[in-house]
DNA sequence: CTGTATCCAAGTAGATACTG
DNA sequence: CAGTATCTACTTGGATACAG
């Protein structure tokens, strides 16, 4: 999703049957590291600006280099507003778009399944883990 | 999520304060490749089983290996069932557990707004891309 | 039929240094 | 402050060959 470079569809070899579906793709886009995050933190924040300093200290362990490619491609991607105040130091305003926010809907209900069952998924884990020793 | 090795908790280096968020890690699984995919196939045969081939057959492109990769790292979710059948050759079914079925309620939601929305990010796409040149 | 093992290409993200 | 460039390590996934 970061780079350019890559088109919509694939190079694989057998793409010429496949559509791609959409929500691969969805998720091609919200599975990378940090972008379910900036969503969350631009949702709650909703309808208010973020800015970048903001969003890097709401997101623990982000880089600078990962949250500017982060929010650049929800820029893209429509799900963002970017808005720049020109001043020196110029200071960068994000905002989730009404698709933005439509995206939030499902994301949290997705939230929610985690938070509520990841325990579960761990526990199964551990106990594969133990059988095959 | 396919690889063992990997610990819970990566090595970057603030890993102490981060309790890795659970959609975070929830993403790292559903967003791999093929497993969306996957639980949707299988979500749309429950409460039946699926065999191996056919979960093949239904999945366009999937190579034997990943489809193996993605159901195992399923089972050791405790996502999904899987039954051998001791015939030779062997026949091996793979099933929801009712944790899998609970987690499809929320992906389905993202698959519906995927299919709903992500031609809008293919436009914004578009026009990002005609703007920057 | 259903895997597993190996090897390899590509993608993803981190550290660091530098710019307007 | 916000962002870009480079360089590197790690991870993902595909091709292929082989096994129970």
């Amino acid at each position: 999703m970061t780079s350019r470079p890559a088109s919509p569809a694939k190079q694989g070899r057998g793409d010429l049957f496949d559509p791609e579906c959409p929500t691969r793709r969805l998720l091609d886009r919200i599975g990378t590291k940090w972008t379910s995050m900036a969503v969350k933190v631009l949702a709650e924040a909703a309808p208010h600006e973020v800015r970048f300093a903001e969003l890097r200290r709401r997101i623990p362990g982000v880089s600078q280099k990962m949250l500017s490619v982060t929010l650049h491609s929800l820029v893209r991607d429509g799900l963002v507003t970017r808005r720049v105040e020109p001043t020196v130091p110029p200071r960068v305003h994000y905002r989730l778009t009404d698709l933005g926010l439509s995206l939030d809907v499902p994301l949290a209900a997705l939230r929610t399944w985690a938070e509520e069952n990841m325990a579960r998924i761990d526990r199964a884990n551990a106990i594969s883990d133990s059988e095959a020793g």
